[in-house]
DNA sequence: TCTTCCTATGATATATTATAACATTACTCG
DNA sequence: CGAGTAATGTTATAATATATCATAGGAAGA
């Protein structure tokens, strides 16, 4: 493990402060609204996925956790997780085992991600045509879907035009 | 595990065999024409993949391997996977850490899984505008997708007509 | 034939990811 | 206060996956 542990906020595409701010604002309002608990843990979790456009492991997290003073185990970290993507703060891009923030908090919706094999960024669109187009196909078999996992991998544009 | 383990043929839904024997049949004639090995562990683990359209986990094929004369430890059973998913004779579900035989030995295709909540059966289509659509989307972005994991959760035709 | 190389497999250990189960805390509400 | 609840703490373990080095066995050239 030679990365630094504590923020990515030093990396060198760090997020701008002002999107990060409105995102915590975002989820902040909404679960006032529903009485959600928005408690430390979940949101330092969330803090640290706002921060990692790479995405963060499950122990990862635990890891910037107990950097940060909560003393914690694995539970703590996956019980996190939970509300976040339960309540679509998050997601898990699961061909990773990897969590990331939502871009549109508090919407749940079928996102897609976007790999990047070079930069390791995951950048999330939201399905627009696609689940119709998903449906479609799939309708012919009858199949009802409930939810969908789309993750591409290949080279972002960044890297694409660097390289 | 309540589950039988040696044969998911004496289930409810086995496989018709003249399809298994035509699938092993394609298999073996694309291993010959390209110097590829398909060792008694490569056959023996896709003939369990054939026979289990609920896909199987890696230590499940473990256990069924060595239920079958093979004295197995992890890393064999992920070999025999590996080679199989590489020749596009196998694919992970990723989002269910699963493994099922390809309905098209030897394309390197992108393939979308349909995972019944009910049955626990995945079927495998191949996207047709699909690929095209996501590219659509994705192009927007100017991202160059290499490989797309495409996985829809719900429920089957069958089930759906039984339930 | 020998020996070299390569591929596959054996074998041991460990890494990584995730959850079960039960105890404790802390807050709300009657 | 006391009961109920949601969240967290704590311990243990399950489930998934890989690293590493050793061994075997066949193909191909000297």
């Amino acid at each position: 493990m030679t990365e630094k542990k504590v923020s990515a906020r030093d990396g060198l595409f760090k997020r701008d402060d002002g999107l990060f701010k409105k995102s915590m604002e975002t989820i902040e309002q909404y679960c006032i609204e529903r009485g959600l608990q928005l408690t430390p843990v979940r949101k330092k979790v969330f803090e640290f996925l706002l921060d990692e456009p790479k995405g963060l492991g499950a122990y990862k997290i635990l890891d910037l956790l107990r950097l940060s003073g909560f003393n914690s185990q694995p539970p703590a970290a996956y019980r996190a997780l939970d509300f976040l993507v339960e309540n679509g703060f998050a997601h898990k891009v699961e061909s990773q085992n990897l969590f990331v923030a939502c871009t549109k908090p508090g919407s749940h919706h079928s996102p897609v991600f976007m790999i990047c094999k070079k930069c390791d960024r995951v950048s999330e669109t939201q399905s627009t045509s696609l689940d119709a187009n998903i449906s479609d196909s799939l309708r012919f078999s009858g199949f009802e879907i409930e939810h969908a996992v789309i993750e591409a991998e290949g080279i972002c544009s960044v890297c694409a035009g660097s390289g």
